[in-house]
DNA sequence: ACGAATCGTCTACATACGTAGTCATAACGG
DNA sequence: CCGTTATGACTACGTATGTAGACGATTCGT
């Protein structure tokens, strides 16, 4: 049982930024990744092709040969990781239940009306 | 106003561990802090002594001599912790809103019934 | 009062991360 | 066909982090 390709690596705040950028759409070449993430978080394009690369090694993305360029795609879901990482913060600072998270969130009054409703909406959803 | 002394540095992994000792009972002196986490993470009293510091370098921490040695006791709450790295998460990668970080929870059947319970419960709460 | 145990500080070092420069090469424009 | 330009690979470097050893001071036991 190979261990799993994306499981060791962990992503960085900065590497996520680029996997962003390639989940709202891919593939794209480096210059594209750094049309989308350069002006936002003050980037040049070494430091955009450095994350690729990283990001190539963990394989979290992958390339694909296109002319005399590389196309990057994403190659975990978007949805893999963040509930990942949902549930490593869980697993770490709530001992695993998701009740308390919520009690926090509210407490700090971090959900909106809408949060609030579209709860609401998805435990009557859930309930059916 | 001055730059709230806990807001710049970050608490690592490592050191959150510690913190979670401090927070669970304290004071504590640097030796009690090894006895409850040391076995589980397979650290050495150097390895504490180091993070003990940095901790109070980074001002989560605060010493108060006891005889001739330190105790050591947290300066931040626990839930001021857990509350800004769930913001953290929650601005990352839902947008800022807590309602899809729920959904994710929920879709991976991350909650359970007594999690469920709890929140309509909070819900019910928060509505009066 | 003196040696042994203990404590905090300083130093160390490997890896990860953030950020960026250099360079050879390959392709495109003319 | 050749120079310009864009691209990926390699290198670089400062800081953060994980982990720990060395050491000097201090205090406790006897």
């Amino acid at each position: 049982m190979a261990r799993q390709d994306n499981a060791g690596d962990r992503i960085s705040e900065a590497e996520h930024a680029v996997m962003e950028a390639l989940w709202e759409r891919s593939p794209l070449s480096a210059a594209e990744v750094c049309d989308r993430v350069c002006a936002e978080r003050d980037w040049s394009m070494p430091t955009v092709k450095t994350l690729l690369s990283r990001l190539v090694a963990k394989e979290a993305v992958g390339t694909k040969p296109h002319g005399r360029k590389f196309l990057y795609r994403p190659l975990i879901e978007r949805s893999d990781y963040v509930g990942g990482e949902s549930r490593r913060l869980v697993d770490r600072l709530f001992g695993g239940r998701a009740a308390p998270l919520f009690a926090h969130l509210a407490q700090e009054e971090a959900l909106t009306d809408d949060d609030l409703a579209e709860i609401e909406a998805l435990l009557r959803e859930m309930r059916r």
